[in-house]
DNA sequence: TCAAAACGATAACAAAAGATAAGAAATCAG
DNA sequence: CTGATTTCTTATCTTTTGTTATCGTTTTGA
């Protein structure tokens, strides 16, 4: 891996300079917050990212297909949605930093109930899982990497689901409104959050009400 | 591991003589179900594992403790639940030949949310956690069924939350009637199949009837 | 065995959500 | 700038759910 010395707009900030954040300096660190991950390993995987940029409403991986590959978006918003009697229902929205893609499918091998499409223009680095898969069998980091990346999904989903039975609509409105994932409210259509709290549009507009007035 | 061949009630089905299902061998099965584990590092848990009757309504695990043990289910019925204004909110079955227990907190290390109850006497094959994590800094092996298990584990809440989100009350009940978690609706009281269906018992009630005229 | 507790069905009413339609406001494309 | 589209709100009506309470029945435990 190259490491090279130079200013760049975030490394900038505040007159600081920053070791060069390449896109793949950015996906060996944010796998590095989970798992040390030794030159030799990160090779396995280094070789075929690709960078990547989606149109607004450009999918990323599409309903009925086999995922194959896995991203780590830069820039930008995407969400992922069912298709049920032909209406769409987001159920989760990506923003920067985050992992994305059709991880459920590589998992399984079965083909994707979900598409994922970028919100607006996107850009992502993007990584095939069957290579990921490979380093599993070869690299005992990338397997932990593995691991912890099922945990931390399943951690993130159970506490979802917990809101979703324990929480009445509105009180999950209040507490999305008092969590870290307020940026949902503010960068995200209406029609789209109504979906991910289980409610319809309409609902989402007289619960906002509602709760405005208290 | 020591293998016997005996007549054990279950081995001696339509006549014939299985290999001896010890708790451990049943134990090992399971896992081995989901990946191949030498002998060499079966060692690194078999010897922790121990085995525990459960009376009914005896917690495995208690909310506010930081998860130790899970279990593998051989005989019995149990349910985790979350604790709301000093009401209990059922949320998952655990069945005969089920992994249970605070898997998200022995994951964490954070006190656990749920607790674990025992509906009936359960027969329950116990390992401390502890071991499992020190088992997949030793093996491959066990770090692959570490990742297995949670893939496995966020497959189900994937699936379970796709329904909670696309689905009305009315339709999760029939989705549960026809689905091979059926089981649930004959051997758990309503109020807690309600809990779980995220609605009131008075609800699912009146759904039962309406669904039982069509 | 017997009293207490748990369980389930049902009724009545209030509260909330879904469906639909209409219209205002913001955004976008040409 | 303007017309079209998207987004959001509001209103009406219907359906569903929540809440509370009552009443048998079953189960439990002493």
């Amino acid at each position: 891996m190259r490491v090279s010395v130079v200013a760049n707009p975030i490394g900038l900030i505040f007159g600081e300079t920053f070791l060069m954040s390449s896109p793949e300096n950015i996906l060996r660190s944010k796998i590095g917050q989970l798992v040390p991950m030794p030159e030799e390993d990160w090779q396995l995987i280094a070789p075929f990212i690709t960078i990547r940029i989606l149109k607004k409403g450009e999918l990323f991986a599409a309903e009925g297909k086999v995922g194959k590959d896995l991203g780590l978006i830069l820039k930008g918003t995407m969400r992922h949605f069912y298709t049920k009697d032909g209406e769409e229902k987001t159920t989760y929205f990506y923003f920067e930093n985050a992992f994305t893609g059709p991880y459920l499918s590589c998992i399984t091998g079965q083909p994707s109930q979900l598409s994922f499409e970028a919100l607006c223009e996107v850009q992502i680095i993007v990584f095939p899982y069957r290579k990921l898969a490979e380093a599993f069998d070869r690299s005992k980091h990338w397997e932990r990497f593995g691991r912890l990346l099922a945990e931390w999904a399943l951690k993130g989903v159970e506490e979802r689901m917990a809101g979703l039975l324990m929480l009445s609509p509105e009180e999950r409105y209040i507490e999305l409104l008092n969590s870290n994932k307020r940026k949902i409210l503010e960068r995200i259509p209406q029609h789209l959050v109504a979906n991910y709290l289980g409610i319809t549009p309409v609902s989402l507009s007289r619960i906002r009400n509602r709760v405005m007035q208290k």
